[in-house]
DNA sequence: TGATATCCTACCTGTCAGGTAGGTATTGAC
DNA sequence: GTCAATACCTACCTGACAGGTAGGATATCA
């Protein structure tokens, strides 16, 4: 596994703020009771994606979460890098201050990581199709499921990814 | 983080194999003091490079471990796959046996999860990565080093594995 | 003044990555 | 035939952390 439930339950908190935008501030709790998911651990979740800057608040009655932008203006990549961290393929490798990517391993300069290569590519692809996609594309298929003949497109679309 | 060190180590463990390709057995005892990884946690690993078809091994004194293939044969997804299993971005995303993807939470046929697009993408890319990368596209990198002195890298990577 | 929300901190708890230990079976070299 | 070196196997250990709970403080609306 790849990803924990962080980034599982995150997007689809994100998902359903997308879907609901423009009807005013979400609870937390809608949404927990709508996906069937724990609403003491979401709290955690949203926390982040506050702190990301991708959804704003409002306390109190009434009161909930709403996207700080645009869903055609948010990236998966920002999404699940606010919840799980930064997007790293494997323990040693890790992104610099300046955007560099790095090698524990690679102390000696003479020694050439001969995996990195290996690593360093993993880490792209996943980081361009976590980019290349926007909270927006996941919300045209949630809601094309309410006609019959763009679910068909929908389900066919997702089972030919299979390799 | 999206890989453990099973990965990381057998990988490894793939590319000291493919570099001595050619010179008879190599023992998992050599290449954990080259690399410098504990010697009992990497039998773990190699049985599963072993039953998986990836690598040989030969028995008693002298024995050790050969690649079971030519390197160029030998695709990186494969070897994480032995590894670390199947490859699944998430929990809830699982291959099934006809190698078609389907979503745990997805029950409800006519409930379609919104965000296993994303999943599949993700992980659509990451084995589309892996396959393309064969095990002897890591060995001409650190190939490329060894025409300094071999040896001395060898001992000077064993040092640098410490932290 | 409630009810309803976010927000914050602390804690719990099972699982598992990562590793150790100790033994058995097999083989080559002397 | 014995010995050393190796693969092979099973069981166990242990700290970290994912995943979640608990309880309260704070803010806002009706």
């Amino acid at each position: 596994m790849m990803f924990s439930t962080k980034a599982e339950y995150g997007v689809r908190v994100m998902v359903e703020l997308s879907r609901r935008n423009g009807d005013g501030p979400v609870s937390l709790s809608e949404i927990a009771q709508h996906d069937g998911l724990p609403l003491a651990y979401l709290e955690h979740l949203v926390a982040r994606l506050r702190k990301a800057g991708l959804v704003e608040s409002r306390r109190g009655a009434r009161g909930g979460y709403l996207l700080a932008r645009p869903a055609d203006q948010i990236t998966m990549a920002e999404v699940v890098e606010a919840l799980e961290g930064s997007i790293a393929p494997i323990e040693c490798i890790s992104e610099g201050a300046d955007g560099v990517l790095t090698c524990s391993r690679e102390t000696d300069p003479d020694h050439i990581c001969p995996t990195k290569l290996l690593w360093t590519r993993v880490r792209g692809s996943v980081v361009t199709t976590l980019q290349e996609m926007k909270l927006s594309d996941l919300c045209q298929t949630s809601r094309s499921r309410t006609s019959t003949s763009a679910r068909k497109t929908a389900r066919s679309s997702v089972a030919s990814t299979s390799p």
